[in-house]
DNA sequence: CTTAATCTACGATTTTTTTCGTATAATATT
DNA sequence: AATATTATACGAAAAAAATCGTAGATTAAG
């Protein structure tokens, strides 16, 4: 009930996303700009894939104006963790350990990071103590 | 020079190569069968696979006796980090610490699997001190 | 030996995703 | 006002990935 529908982005929608959870709201000229620092794609390519994106209700638009301005419809945080589980599941057949440990494992982490990260772990760890295991209902 | 070409494998694909890494070299029939317990897959759809990915060099065959047996010809660490770098920038925005703290922060993670984590930070850490910082190039 | 079962090869279709061209409308420029 | 610029809509082609059917070969069963 809680969160609606969210279907899974494509690679290309992902990209599009990328820019407007780090950009705001953004027109189709201004998503298409920013893409194209990273690689050749032509502007009604990038036009279509928001309207298709809009179809999805991946993002929303304002068409007041002549030229509209597409914001994301999906908060970053949630469609991560959807993608994370999807990859976790096909990649690492299931194992966010594996996943973890590779991911630190390598790549240079900062001691600033590695603090973060034991930050964090306190906080679970006192999440375990506090709340008991409850019925460890797997899927 | 060291790493060869791997090729990124798709999604199927890595269903494939998931079923070769945990149970070591198959039939095309092990591996339908194996797909086939979580969704429907035709035969010969899986033969297909297994032939592009031979194409791809993906996996080796031994075709001495009149059933193939196919094997993984990519190591699983290897791939997976393949794959995670790639996840990583497309998902995550480049931001490996990002997905680190969304893979611990929304799931039960074990005191087991805490610890040891830990004990992976610790390595690491004493691999900082004993490791000049270098260039600290973040980007 | 004949028939049935099991395999591989492989073309071809289907589905999904990405890309683009063209028509047309609105806005800006001279 | 006429022309150039910039937008959107949308069909459709191209590319990538997945699925399947059928032919022919080999082995197993009867």
């Amino acid at each position: 009930m809680s969160k609606s529908f969210l279907p899974k982005p494509t690679e290309s929608e992902l990209e599009i996303l990328q820019v407007l959870w780090q950009h705001g709201p953004s027109t189709v000229r201004f998503v298409n700009d920013e893409l194209s620092r990273k690689r050749d794609v032509g502007y009604t390519t990038t036009l279509k894939l928001l309207q298709l994106m809009l179809d999805k209700n991946l993002v929303l638009r304002d068409d007041d104006s002549k030229t509209h301005v597409y914001r994301a419809a999906v908060r970053e945080e949630e469609t991560q963790g959807l993608l994370l589980d999807k990859f976790v599941e096909s990649a690492f057949g299931g194992s966010a350990m594996k996943l973890v440990m590779q991911a630190l494992g390598n790549r240079r982490t900062s001691r600033e990071e590695l603090a973060q990260i034991r930050r964090l772990l306190n906080d679970i760890e006192i999440q375990n103590d506090t709340t008991p295991p409850s019925t460890d209902d797997a899927q």
